[in-house]
DNA sequence: CGAGCTTTTGAACGCAGTCAACAATTGTGG
DNA sequence: CCACAATTGTTGACTGCGTTCAAAAGCTCG
């Protein structure tokens, strides 16, 4: 159930249509719009930082990181996206990009013109709230890295770093049996929770001999979710992964 | 030349304006908005996480923090609101909230319902497009604080949470010859920053005796910008402050 | 003028960073 | 398929930025 295996606007379309159920005529305006299907290899920048953009990117496969650094060069990843995010849907409306955005691992990216975007907006007044919507999750994400990062000590941070992956990928299928693949080096899962890569090193192993994780590779298995959402105080309520108005 | 004199409206659209001009009829349409004007004593919320609110606020005085506690009751602010900013803006599109605002000093606060504002973007595809930027705009310096509070010392850190509020209020009018009110305690400003008020107020201490900064009561005086900004890395461009793509 | 909040100071401690070396794994070219 | 290079992960020792706790001093405001 690779979600490369759909079609870019099927993608999309799904995971806009799941919060914000769209008319058949919004799915089509959707489903027409060009996309141009691009391969990236690993660690590669697909946008930097300054730049200004003409198109935005939904990301097929792989996984991308939004990144920005000091003066002093030390990086801080602000956010991973998973297949069927648009990492820079903000390009939209701010014409100069504040961050930079790359590839973790090997990627397929779609790009779409903001030009195509734009008419698709203003004809369909839905789907531009939808999209909108996409971008206030992606701030609440934001937030609650803020307080993960700013008050959480590393072990709780990282946990709570994995209940987030883990719910994320599976809304898009990726994780089966509590296994996921997190194809990410210590180096990067340090610049994304704000330590060393040291020190997550030490935490990871301190995880695995609490048996709050096992790994493989670059498998990552959780035994007791349960246990890791509380260890990461976790509570998904931020994710605002159902519309939950209308409960 | 205080923000609060002006009609709630007005406040609103000279804001949205500056940035994406609006016509006529468009700025017809937000005078229009029915508006509850509200006040608040300091430090009290204004809505809670977990809330489903029906209205949004714009604030008119004062000064506003949105906040999320952790598990053992650590408190980290995320935002800090100036008037003319919606603090909870977001809530159009997200049906629960996912952190809470208080006021951290007497505030004025205009309420206006969801659904006012709801018809007033359907019919308005620019004014939406005009309330999208503002919630882009908060993103983006969720980022910046990610990267501040993840990556650089608390002296930096200081520094450029400075920098960003001075220049924040210089757009609304509330900065003269270089010195602003800051009526925000220590300790908030200590959760603002991910540090501990203890030492927020040694690091004030050294910038006083760096000359980096003056106070006087809740004022602040900084004698040379140009020296803070580079203390501090700040860079406005994260605050998107023209629409630079007309450039 | 006193209660309550905020700022300031001192001292001890600790989480996490840095540096450096080594081990394990992955990738690559012959 | 193997040898070698490069990247990634692991470990130990030392250091330090910032926390915590507690108490004193300064403000603010009824």
């Amino acid at each position: 159930m690779k979600a490369g295996l759909h079609s870019p606007q099927t993608l999309m379309i799904r995971k806009l249509d799941s919060i914000f159920p769209l008319s058949a005529e919004e799915r089509q305006a959707l489903q027409g719009l060009p996309v141009q299907v691009t391969l990236f290899k690993a660690d590669q920048d697909i946008v930097r930082i300054g730049d200004r953009p003409s198109q935005c990117c939904v990301l097929l496969e792989g996984f991308t990181q939004v990144y920005k650094l000091t003066a002093e060069g030390k990086r801080q990843i602000m956010a991973l996206h998973v297949p069927g995010d648009i990492p820079d849907l903000q390009s939209l409306h701010l014409k100069v990009l504040d961050n930079s955005v790359a590839t973790i691992c090997p990627c397929t990216l779609g790009f779409i013109q903001h030009e195509d975007m734009r008419r698709v907006c203003e004809r369909y007044p839905r789907i531009a709230a939808a999209f909108w919507r996409e971008t206030l999750v992606d701030a609440s994400i934001f937030r609650e890295w803020l307080l993960n990062i700013g008050r959480r000590e590393a072990y709780t941070r990282l946990a709570h770093f994995l209940c987030e992956f883990l719910v994320r990928l599976k809304v898009v299928g990726l994780v089966e049996d509590d296994t996921f693949d997190l194809p990410i080096t210590q180096v990067e899962l340090a610049d994304a929770i704000a330590t060393s890569n040291v020190h997550v090193n030490r935490v990871l192993q301190a995880m695995r001999a609490n048996g709050l994780i096992q790994t493989r590779g670059t498998q990552v298995i959780v035994p007791d979710w349960e246990r890791l959402k509380e260890e990461g105080e976790f509570d998904p309520l931020y994710l605002h992964l159902q519309q939950e108005g209308d409960a």
